[in-house]
DNA sequence: AATGAATGAGCGTTCATTCAT
DNA sequence: CATGAATGAACGCTCATTCAT
C-alpha cells in the first residue's frame, strides 16, 4: 500500500527533517511537511502508513545510512582503538554536517508517543549492536581490559556520545563537535584517574 | 497567586507522580492527577501555575531533594574518587528506591514540551556542576589526570549514568542498579584500556 | 462519565433534531448542532460518549416516549381491532406534529453508519413487539383469523405505516397523515378483495 | 461523455455490487470497486459520471430488468387477484436468487445521499405504477373493493413486501423469501379480521 | 479556599475526482 | 481508450484552563 521509495519519499522525509527542526516536534503537523515538500497531504500517505511513520521512516533511513556507513568503516579497521575512535568521529560528523537532523534526532523526537519511540529504539539497537562488538573485540585481542562488562562499556561510550551532542545542541552548535572526539577517545581508554 | 506549599501542594506533586508513571506522560490529564491527589481540578490552578508548572515543580522538588542528599554526603568524603563512587551510588538508589520517580524522571517528562525540558534543564545544571566540582577537585588534588577538559569529563559521567538509569527501566528495573555502581566507577577511573 | 440528563442533554438532542432535518444527515457536524444548542463542541461529549451516541439517543428519546405513549393508550383499549386503529393514528399524529423529527428518523437517520442502524434496530424491536401483542390479541380473542401468521400479519402493519410516512414526506407533508389512518385500518381488517 | 454501454459498463456495475454488498455502502470506494471490475480507478470516469452515477445506473439497471419482466409475466395474467400474487412471488424470486443485489438495494443503497436516493425514487415510480395498475384494474373489475383508495393500497402492498425482504436481509436470508409470498397475497387480499 | 461544568482551538486522515502519459 | 499518481477539502474529538457558585 505504501510505497516506501521514489523522488517524494524522500522529499517528505527531507521535509520532515526541515519543518520538525524548525518548528519543533508539537508544531510540526502533516499539512505543514506536506507543504514543505510541495505536495499535497494526501500524497503524504501514498508513500507512508500515517504521520508515525513518517518518523520512524524519518529516523529508520537517517540511522541506516549512518549505521552501514560505520560499519563499512569500521571493517577496514584493525585495531578496535583505532575502531572505537572513528565511531566517536564518525557519530559527530554524520551530526555536525547536519544540524537539522541533530536537533531532530536528538530532542524533538524524544517527544514523540510512545509507538514511535519504541520504533526509534529497535533501530537504535542496531547501533548498540556496533558498539557491543568493538568492545568485544577489544576484549578478545588483549587490548581492552577482560574483566569489563561490554554492556556497561556500550553505555558509557553511548551514553557519552549521547550526551556530548544533545549539550552541543543546546549550547546552539556553537563549537566544534568533531574536536571533542579525541578527549572523549583517551577518557574511554584511560580513564579519568592519574 | 500559586501557594508553593501546604499538603495540597505535595498531594498534587506525588498524584502527578504516580499518573504519569502508570499513564505515561501523554495520557496523564490534569483531571486525572486531579482526581488521583483527591482535589478539583480547578483547585491545581490554585496551588500552581499551569500544567506545565506542576512538572517542572515536580523535578524541581524531587531534584531539589536529591541535590541537597548529594551535597550532604560528599562534603563529608575527602577523596574526590570515593565522592564519585558515593555519587554514582547515590543516584542509582535514589531512582532505585522510587521506580515510579524513575520512571517519570528518565523516561515521560523527556516527552514533555520545549518550555519544560528548558526548566528542568536549568534545575538539572545544579546537578552538573556537583559533578564538575567532584572533577575539578580530583585534578586539583592531582588523583585525576591534569589533561581531562572538565566539561567533557562531566558528560561522560552524566551521560553514563543516565543512560545506564535509563536501560534499567526500559528492562523493566530487573535488576539491581545499585550493583552496577562499583563497575561503572571503575569504568571512569580507569577507561577500558589494559 | 457522560451525563445522559439535564437540560443541556435535551438542548443538544432537540438541536440535532432540527439541525438534521435542515441540512441533512451528511451535513450535521457536531459543530452545528453545538451551535444550534448554544453550547460549546467540547460540551456535547459532557453529555454523550460521541456524534453516534447523540443520534442514537435521540431516537431512543423519541422513540422511548413514543412506546409509552402508545402502550398506555393501548391498554385502556379493549378491542384489538381499536388498538390497531389506535396504534396507526398515533403513529401518524405524533410524526405529523413534528415534521423535523419525521424527516429525521424516516430520511435522514436511515443514512447513518451501520452502528447506529443497529441500535436504531434495537430501540425499534420494541415497538414491533407492541405491534405482535395487538396482533396476537386480536387472534386469541377470535376477532383476527387465527391462520394469520404474526410476523407477516406485523411486516404488513409496519411495512405499510412507515412507507405511508415516508411516502408523506417526499410529499412534503402537504396532506394530512392522520386523516390517512382510517382507511389503512380498514385495508387492514378487511384487505382489499371484495 | 459517459457511455453507458459496453461490456466495462456492465463489468463495473456489477463489481460495485459485490463491494457494496460484500464491505457495505461505507466503505465502497471508487478505488476498490475499480479493482474488483479489473480496471483503473479513471476508467469508471469514462462509462460513469460519477460515483453516484455508478449507484444511480446500478439500480437503474437491475430495477429496469426487474420490471420488464414484472410487465411481460402480468401481461399474461387476467385475473387482477393472480397478477398481485404473481407480482409477489417475482418481487420476492428476484432479490432470493441474488442475496447481493438484495442487500445493496434494500440495506445499502438507502445510506446513499439524497441525490442518489431522490433518483432511485424516480426509478422505483415505474413500479409503483405497475401496483397502481394492477389495484386499479382490480378495482374495475370488480373483484376489489370499489372504495379502496389506491395509492393506499399501493403503499400497502410495496410497504409490506419492501419491509418483508428487508426482515429477510436482516435474519441473514435464513429462511425462504418466496414461502411468504401466499401468507402475504391472502393478508392484501381478505386483511386480518376474521 | 474549593469546586467542576463549561469552554473552544487545533489536526490527522480519507477518498472522489482529475489529468498527464 | 486506459491508466493510476496526485490532489485537497472537510470534520470529530481532546483537554488545559476558566469562573460562577
Amino acid at each position: 500500500m505504501a510505497k516506501r521509495t521514489g523522488e517524494k519519499y524522500q522529499a517528505i522525509i527531507d521535509a520532515a527533517v526541515r519543518v520538525i527542526a524548525e518548528y519543533g516536534y508539537h508544531h510540526a503537523q502533516v499539512s505543514k511537511i506536506a507543504r514543505e515538500a510541495k505536495v499535497a497531504d494526501g500524497t503524504i500517505y501514498l508513500y507512508f502508513e500515517n504521520k508515525d511513520d513518517v518518523l520512524i521512516s524519518l529516523f529508520n533511513e537517517k540511522m541506516g545510512n549512518f549505521i552501514r556507513d560505520v560499519k563499512t568503516t569500521l571493517a577496514n579497521i584493525a585495531s578496535p582503538a583505532e575502531q572505537l575512535k572513528e565511531l566517536i568521529r564518525l557519530h559527530f560528523e554524520y551530526l555536525e554536517k547536519d544540524h537539522q537532523l541533530a536537533i531532530v534526532t536528538q530532542i524533538e523526537l524524544r517527544q514523540s508517543n510512545p509507538e514511535v519511540r519504541q520504533q526509534i529504539g529497535i533501530i537504535l539497537k542496531k547501533y548498540l549492536d556496533v558498539i557491543d562488538s568493538v568492545v568485544q573485540k577489544g576484549i578478545e585481542e588483549g587490548i581492552f581490559r577482560p574483566d569489563i562488562d561490554i554492556r556497561t562499556a556500550r553505555r558509557m561510550i553511548f551514553g557519552t556520545i549521547d550526551e556530548t551532542v544533545t549539550s552541543w545542541i543546546m549550547k546552539d552548535c556553537k563549537y566544534s563537535l568533531m574536536e571533542q572526539a579525541e578527549a572523549i577517545h583517551q577518557l574511554f581508554l584511560r580513564g579519568i584517574a592519574r
